[in-house]
DNA sequence: ACTTCGGCTCAAAACGTTTTGGATGGCTTT
DNA sequence: AAAGCCATCCAAAACGTTTTGAGCCGAAGT
């Protein structure tokens, strides 16, 4: 009703109003200013829902919270939509925000998103076996991933692989890196505390980790795997912290283990930084306030989520997925939480 | 060009295929059975967009996240979001996800809101003075908030309060029940470490603590704002210990602070549980990995996101806004950060 | 004077659905 | 046999925009 009322209001046809608007050169420039003047003074704003109708673009892109039990705290997806909000506002798109929990019904989520509303769909913390790309893959749907996959379904073979866009950021060079920095500090039993091998993540991580020992010609270090909540940090290090053979440095694949794993050293008298060395991952302010202050790295998530977009409207201009692949650097945080290895060890 | 496509596979109009799917009674049994058959077999989906425009309604609601440089890490919105979401699924709604740093250009992203492409908007995190609310109560865009407000702009007076549906958990309660008990513990010195004004639940909360003082005749506590992060806290938790006539419990406004609070006791000797009692609010994950557990409060965020889709739902269902307004109680979480008041205060 | 052109405007179609208001035909009722 | 009544179906309108393809008119060109 609105655009033709305005039109009727001003005795001019609904497409003349239309053009007038939308900057077309074959309006007069009397008409348009007195378009304008109407417009802005009745407060006309164009429906979105008949505009994106007969655009035939949805106008939004979707993205799907897991909303996993142990998740939610998890910092990440809020820096990510600090980055992907002004972004997407910039390019006019809406940004349509749905929540599944990992498992079987997930999916039927996903499908959801296939109905026309959404135009591409931005993915988020990808796993080793990711059928959510598989899915998108199948459907033809745009979507940027942050993060890498091995791409397959468990029931179907390596051969599968095709391209997908995506930002990840090098979590295999970070833990070489700070893995390294400990073997030249001494250290020789370094062990990881790793989050779930389900995330792709993990997998890079303790890649990066396996690789450094392996270059120092050390033998492989001991690996466990937890959900990342401080609860397990602190759990799983207390386990290892009182075995045999201890190790004298614990690289954590997430800041949120590394603070359970201070909590354990600090209840076995253990002093982090002299005793045990213990790195995180994220760098989130937390890091900041623990005793000793944690040695960490830092990802630029907000940054991931621009280059997401970035990525995503490039996609939709019909550049291939090859060319859209993009890994972002990090960077080591030193605090207090590591020093050389003890003497005696 | 789906449904009319079906329609002419099946040989029937788009008429009949759409009141086929819809379950109304008058097409016949196996017309139905024949339409929802091929239906599944070609995979339709109907059109949201178009859907929407016929049906007028906007189908999705709106949430703007607010991304204030220190609150990334705040999972408030995260666990808010796991609530809405299923709701949100279960009622046939999109949410429509906006981000806007807190600031003049705020209501800018607000504005967009009100172009038809939701329906209602939700809004956490209210302020003591909240333009938002006051400008989508100026604009009939029907809203829920998630925390009360003064609901006055600076420039106008008290008595514009007009009423609005929102959901509130009783920070009040909470922080004279959690301060009653410092004070029956022997605790007469108890200082607050409060967020900053500009938020009204730093309000509600300073004033339930001030009301437990006055009620035990204790003379009125100091009370200092800063941002809620662990930074902060930790610097002024100093400037309180390090002054003379330093309190003997600080009951702090969020967990940030109080986990920055316990890092600034650990650096100055101070014992916490026993030298000093400290209690936060929020329950983080966090909470549980602070060396002594902290003693802190807990709010029921998902299900207060839940509680908001449901008002929502009724409120665009017609019920007034007057009888939409729900309080939702918290919990004390008792663990290892406070303790009786030392005896030689 | 007749055409051509360019500037300006508009009617109508299109996007994909839901809803309205019949239409058709067979079956029952009188 | 005429009238009424269901059950089943459909054409057309509607939602609010953008786009297509013309149309009109005055000015310029021949």
């Amino acid at each position: 009703m609105s655009l033709r009322f305005l039109a009727s209001t001003l005795g001019l046809s609904t497409t003349t109003v239309s053009r007038a608007l939308a900057g077309y050169q074959d309006v007069a420039p009397g008409t348009r200013a007195r378009v304008q003047a109407e417009a802005a003074r009745i407060g006309y704003r164009p429906n979105q829902t008949a505009r994106r109708l007969q655009s035939g673009r949805g106008g939004a892109v979707g993205l799907v919270l897991p909303t996993e039990p142990g998740q939610f705290d998890d910092p990440f997806f809020l820096r990510l939509l600090a980055g992907i909000g002004p972004a997407l506002a910039t390019a006019d798109l809406d940004l349509l925000v749905m929540t599944a929990m990992p498992g079987p019904d997930e999916l039927r989520v996903y499908r959801q998103l296939l109905d026309g509303r959404v135009q591409a769909v931005l993915l988020a913390r990808t796993r080793s076996f990711d059928e959510r790309i598989a899915f998108l893959l199948d459907n033809a749907m745009p979507f940027v991933a942050h993060g890498r996959t091995q791409l397959l379904r468990h029931d179907t073979p390596l051969t599968q692989l095709r391209p997908y866009a995506c930002v990840d950021t090098d979590g295999t060079a970070a833990f070489a890196d700070i893995t390294q920095m400990l073997i030249n500090l001494g250290h020789r039993r370094i062990f990881m505390l790793n989050a779930l091998a389900t995330y792709h993540y993990a997998e890079a991580r303790a890649r990066g980790w396996r690789a450094a020992l392996q270059q120092a010609s050390l033998p492989p270090g001991t690996l466990r795997e937890a959900e990342p909540n401080e609860a397990e940090g602190e759990r799983i290090a207390t386990l290892m912290l009182k075995s045999t053979n201890a190790p004298t440095a614990l690289v954590c694949a997430t800041d949120r283990l590394a603070i359970g794993a201070m909590a354990a050293a600090n209840k076995l008298g253990r002093v982090v930084g002299r005793d045990i060395a213990i790195t995180g991952f994220d760098n989130l302010p937390a890091a900041r306030a623990t005793n000793p202050g944690l040695t960490t790295i830092e990802q630029p998530i907000e940054r991931a989520g621009r280059v997401m977009v970035d990525l995503m409207r490039r996609l939709l201009a019909g550049e291939a997925a090859e060319g859209l692949q993009i890994t972002l650097p990090t960077a080591r945080v030193l605090r207090a939480s590591h020093g050389p290895a003890p003497l005696a060890s």
